[in-house]
DNA sequence: TGAAATGTTGGGGCG
DNA sequence: ACGCCCCAACATTTC
């Protein structure tokens, strides 16, 4: 038999638009299939919990697609460049080909894998996938990478268009060398004792059929009116593809290719899906941040932040996990995010500056809570985006933007559908008072059934109070 | 990808 | 008729 080409399967768990999978298919050699579930090589950046669930999905489904093509998708566990070069050596690969990684972990991992492979004689080729263009490509003319997003932007709009994504390889070898594999189950991925993951289940497809079908409803309709939905939260007005690109069940090539092409097809042109394609081009700000400052989970970019005065307090911390603070808007939206695994956007920041501002403790804490509760956790975008809420990264919201969780809901979801949907409790107020029930008559409370500190608690700070408590903190930061 | 505090303006009530 | 005041509406500044 010819020697094979190892494809280690890393957060590119596709066919379509797959560089690496398209190198190996192109010179007829077998392939053989590889997932590593790496956890120690991560540390504490292993994947969360509910991301986890989405991943044991799209494995399932990526090693069906494997199947049907004659092959055999391997699932082993363990450090990731010891397992790769072990299988490499134990198929007696001619190359190994994978997607290459921009956080620090990931590299890190790469650089000893190709090390192994150089001891062992094989070929080890890193392919892009998982960006639309690399972080290096994108960079200020004095060689420094972009520390705001809107120049960034210009400059990632202003190289050559990107090739047109790959389509899945007529022909793919996968071979199925009887391998020893992990099955899906023994990998453990998803929940047993409480299965919480009901919500789940109901919310998403985990497979890149399932990616493919929320990309053509999303450009058959909701598209066109994105930048006038996206910041309601009671409408289905985004893509909801954040989990497929995080896993790599899509590719943002692709999406940002066929929002291009149903653009010019409809004769409409790129500025009426730009609201959308700016959203890609986060993504990949938020990668290049990661790229060039690694440290981005983990500390403030802006190092005064080091001595912020937070407030730790483990029952406020419990609150807003549970979504009992008493501010509706908060609770549905930490609700939604425990329910379903994935929040609305708007919501993630009314979320976000409440914990950091109004609870005043420190922005890791979400951090983590989000990377164990999201289905579409993502390094980089959750990192940077707890960074900016809190006011520590480089292209952060002021300190002093402290979103009025009251004002956000009054104007984001006006008729408070949104609340209803994930704070029944309130279901039956009326609009007037669902987003302030402390402030209701108590006649409309009772004819709504809400008894405040038994059915919906009060509010767990007083805003007002919280806003200048935490002015006040970040002026001392200021004067040191 | 804010919100609150403060300043300005102009209409209208009223002595 | 006039000046004064109030205050809503809007603009600007500040946090």
């Amino acid at each position: 038999m010819m020697q094979p080409i190892l494809l280690w399967f890393t957060r590119d768990l596709r066919l379509a638009d797959h560089p690496a999978l398209d190198a190996a298919a192109r010179g007829g050699d077998p392939i053989v299939a590889l997932f590593v579930l790496d956890d120690a090589s991560w540390g504490s950046w292993a994947r969360g919990a509910a991301s986890r669930w989405f991943l044991a999905g799209a494995l399932e489904a990526l090693a069906s697609d494997v199947r049907d093509r004659g092959g055999r998708l391997v699932l082993r566990r363990g450090r990731a460049d010891e397992v790769v070069a072990s299988v490499a050596r134990a198929v007696r690969a001619r190359a190994v080909f994978w997607t290459r990684h921009y956080d620090p972990w990931g590299r890190s991992v790469e650089r000893r894998l190709e090390a192994r492979l150089g001891e062992l004689g094989v070929e080890a080729r890193a392919f892009p996938g998982f960006l639309i263009r690399e972080p290096q490509e994108v960079l200020q003319r004095d060689g420094e990478p972009y520390r705001v997003f809107t120049p960034f932007s210009r400059a990632w709009l202003a190289h050559q268009p990107p090739h047109p994504p790959l389509p899945v390889p007529a022909r793919i070898a996968f071979a199925d060398l009887g391998l020893p594999s992990e099955t899906v189950e023994t990998l453990a991925l998803r929940p047993t004792k409480p299965d919480w993951a009901r919500g789940l289940r109901a919310c998403w497809d985990p497979s890149e059929r399932g990616a493919e079908a929320l990309l053509e409803r999303f450009l058959e309709g909701p598209v066109w009116n994105y930048a006038r939905d996206r910041d309601f939260p009671a409408r289905a007005g985004g893509s909801r593809l954040s989990p497929h690109l995080a896993i790599g069940t899509v590719s943002p090539r692709r999406v940002y290719w066929a929002a291009l092409a149903r653009a010019e097809a409809t004769g409409r042109g790129f500025p009426a899906v730009w609201p959308f394609v700016r959203q890609l081009v986060w993504r990949e700000f938020a990668w290049s941040n990661l790229f060039h400052f690694p440290e981005l989970p983990d500390r403030p970019l802006r190092r005064e932040f080091e001595a912020f005065p937070w407030a730790i307090d483990a029952r406020l911390l419990r609150a807003w996990q549970k979504g009992r603070t008493g501010y509706p808007i908060v609770d549905a939206g930490m609700r939604e995010l425990w329910t379903t695994g994935w929040m609305h956007n708007r919501v993630r920041m009314i979320v976000g500056s409440f914990l950091t501002k109004d609870l005043r403790i420190p922005w890791q804490e979400g951090e983590r809570w989000f990377w164990d509760t999201l289905v579409d956790a993502d390094l980089a975008n959750n990192a940077m985006g707890w960074q900016w809420v809190a006011g520590c990264g480089i292209d952060a919201a002021p300190y002093f933007r402290i979103f009025n969780p009251v004002l956000q809901a009054k104007k984001f979801d006006p008729e408070g559908d949104y609340v209803r949907r994930w704070v029944p409790e309130l279901a039956r107020l009326p609009a007037a008072w669902i987003h302030e029930p402390w402030k209701a008559p108590p006649l409309v409370l009772e004819e709504a059934g809400v008894r405040l500190g038994l059915t919906y608690p009060p509010p767990i700070v007083d805003h007002e109070i919280a806003r200048k408590e935490a002015l006040d903190a970040f002026a001392a930061l200021r004067t040191g």
